[in-house]
DNA sequence: CAGGTGTGAGACATAGGTGTCTCATTCGGG
DNA sequence: CCCGAATGAGACACCTATGTCTCACACCTG
């Protein structure tokens, strides 16, 4: 009986993540619930927004910790943080796009502060020789945003198979496409 | 005084890519028009898109055709094609957006035209033994537009300086993150 | 069984964007 | 210079989504 709050926020960030503009009612209904109980949740479309870029956050820091930056080298703490991430994908695609339209606004704190951590890794990886040091950190930090991105749509299309994209993701990322002597 | 065509579909383009809400009456007047007269070159919002879609298409064809695809090795072909795309790549960003959220409706012809020949050019990599043949080269393609789309908004932010651009792409892909002994 | 709670269905006014129209003005060519 | 074509400004009706409200119903609890 009770509104499954979780639930209804990850329906919302499936549908809005392939619409922006999908309409309260679509969400309500693929939700399962009626609009007026929708309303009586999240205050109006914006308050849902909100709770939704919320909990993406939440997630994606858990995800963050879970892949443990700090410990070991570099490029593994990266291919963690992959792995980690993948079940938020999703989220973290409508998380990146949602940021994006916010221009004039100001950006989440929390989305900035997952930012740096992300970016220190990049960063701590070249300065212990890992990785090159001709990409900037932001750059990298970017780019894993628009790969992630690209995965979770390759997989939604069955362009790539689900089992294959961490793998995908990970060696592009840190060995790029030019096959390698030493491997 | 006769409406530059292409001026207004750059500033639609843009303005579309970040915000696909963006009304009529932001778009003529960042086109430095009247509503009206945006009503009176485009019959509507929808074929306002179209010729967005066309000219988009068109011009990213027309990037593809000056890099060459088939002509030298895989690797310099596709520094090319980074190059080439440069100029459009907030249309190709807009364009690879609105064909995600074209969900039921049939994708455009030309799109998937395109889509085949970047594909190509990686299968052909693969072939000659440049590119590594543990990543599909759907995905690779898929990566490929990520990474623009990535890149186009890291420059719009101020992440990543213009004239670095190329170099952050096509080094990434070709290369990625890992520092190589053969460089 | 009675009362409280949460929900679905629908009505309602409102806001905002859309598409069409009219009219005055301005620009440029003949 | 004058006329026609193109434009800008604004009015207008229409449509869609939104947010709020009311009412009836189902369920659960005491």
């Amino acid at each position: 009986m009770a509104v499954d709050r979780e639930q209804v926020l990850k329906e919302a960030a499936a549908l809005l993540t392939r619409r922006a503009t999908t309409s309260m009612d679509e969400i309500a209904r693929a939700a399962g619930i009626s609009r007026a109980t929708l309303h009586r949740h999240f205050a109006g479309r914006d308050a849902l927004i909100k709770a939704l870029e919320e909990q993406g956050i939440a997630q994606f820091a858990q995800a963050i910790d879970r892949a443990r930056l700090a410990e070991g080298d570099a490029g593994g703490a990266l291919r963690r943080l992959i792995g980690e991430t993948e079940p938020v994908a999703d989220m973290l695609a409508f998380l990146s796009t949602e940021n994006q339209l916010f221009e004039g606004g100001e950006i989440n704190a929390g989305w900035l502060e997952l930012d740096a951590r992300i970016s220190a890794l990049f960063r701590r990886g070249q300065e212990e020789g890992d990785f090159r040091i001709d990409l900037s950190p932001a750059w990298l930090t970017e780019a894993l945003y628009g790969l992630i991105g690209a995965g979770a749509w390759a997989v939604h299309e069955g362009r790539v198979a689900r089992n294959d994209l961490n793998h995908s993701i990970a060696e592009l990322l840190l060995g790029g496409i030019r096959r390698s002597m030493e491997k």
